[in-house]
DNA sequence: GACCGCCTCCCTCCCGGGAGGGAGGCCGCC
DNA sequence: GGCGGCCTCCCTCCCGGGAGGGAGGCGGTC
């Protein structure tokens, strides 16, 4: 018998999920939490195999629950973490917090129960686009941040990538699309934006703030 | 049923997986190939659904053909790279060249089946240590490598590092105490030895190879 | 409708950075 | 002693990047 936690803010989810998984004889959902900080509690007390723990949440978010919860127990369980879109930024952080695996919230049940399963017995699942944005070495989402902080418009969040990846003014605007001096009006406020006086100090900058990740 | 091609300079290996594989109801080994330009000719006349590939073999090595097979065929075969080491630098080179998964050696017979079955099913499937050096940040080989071979001097490296925290040249030399012709040099065969066209992709690799950490 | 933010593209001006040379002093090794 | 590697500094040439303007279109909001 396999048991889990379910972590995630939105009722209907929980409700899903459990619904999903206690369809399964030798899964057991035995208890649900809305936030990371009673997630954290409830691991210590229930002791769960196995917790599937959504990202985004009000308060205590995902990562710092995982983070927490695996410096807090001597055998910690197995943490899926719970997302949306397969391209989420926050993957890489994400396994990096010490995650056992991914699941998109759009998977089918069967794939939901064989993930569990899988991160049961210690092996862990990863869609395929997700492994892909991994070994590209794609931007962490920490960036959220850094971008909430200096207010990166899409546009500009988007060339501050590529700027990060060592691309020139001319390649960036052929990987976009646009005209040289499109790019050069991103990257000036780009820098203005970040503070920084050249790409030099931006790129420091992306890397220094999370924005981006070494590989 | 799922059509596999099995890719291995031991030819032992390759027995062994196509005993464990052709157990299967479900599993066919429709050709085995010794290295990896034999692969690539098999993959086309054979057209494979899974291509079991092992990472080091003479002549053409396991992560070259896995690139030249997606490079070639219109629509690939899903690509399980195998290698014998959790750890093994390969791995991020590996989905970096966009094999689909990974597959230790010794891996029990049941977990060599269920992966390939994942994999033609379009999952992927990664184990822990696998997924952990991954996720750890570990420094990208290549972008390491490049650092190691360029054999940079104690100079060259002490300028890398203020280049890296995004001093300019004159702010470099009055740091060290140079003229900025100095500074230039040193820039000029930083640059040179790591194969960076400017000082923004110097600070790149110095970060990807972990030559410098973010904070 | 007026306004604002974002994205797009244009201009000029200027400087720092990088290429591609050369050269002298120092140290350690053969 | 001679040689090679490293560090230091010099020169010129040139381009890309960044500053500092302006402007039009588009989608929102008030």
């Amino acid at each position: 018998m396999i048991d889990i936690l379910l972590v995630d803010d939105e009722e209907l989810v929980r409700t899903g999920l459990r619904a999903v998984l206690e369809a399964q004889g030798d899964l057991r959902v035995v208890g649900e939490a809305a936030d990371g900080a009673a997630a954290l509690g409830l691991v210590r007390s229930l002791r769960p195999d196995v917790v599937l723990m959504d990202v985004r949440m009000p308060e205590v978010d995902g990562l710092t629950a995982t983070r927490a919860i695996l410096r807090d127990a001597d055998a910690p369980p197995r943490i899926l973490v719970l997302t949306t879109f397969e391209n989420d930024d926050y993957v890489y952080e994400a396994l990096r917090a010490g995650a056992d695996g991914f699941l998109l919230k759009r998977a089918r049940p069967a794939e939901i129960v064989h993930a569990v399963r899988l991160a049961a017995a210690g092996d862990s699942l990863l869609f395929p686009a997700a492994i892909r944005s991994l070994a590209a070495g794609r931007a962490n989402r920490s960036a959220a941040e850094a971008v909430a902080r200096a207010g990166l418009t899409d546009r500009e969040a988007e060339v501050l990538r590529l700027v990060a990846r060592g691309l020139s003014n001319a390649e960036i605007a052929a990987e976009l699309f646009l005209g040289v001096q499109t790019v050069k009006t991103h990257v000036s406020s780009v820098l203005a934006k970040l503070g920084a006086r050249d790409r030099t100090q931006a790129v420091v900058t992306a890397y220094e703030s999370g924005f981006v990740a070494p590989a």
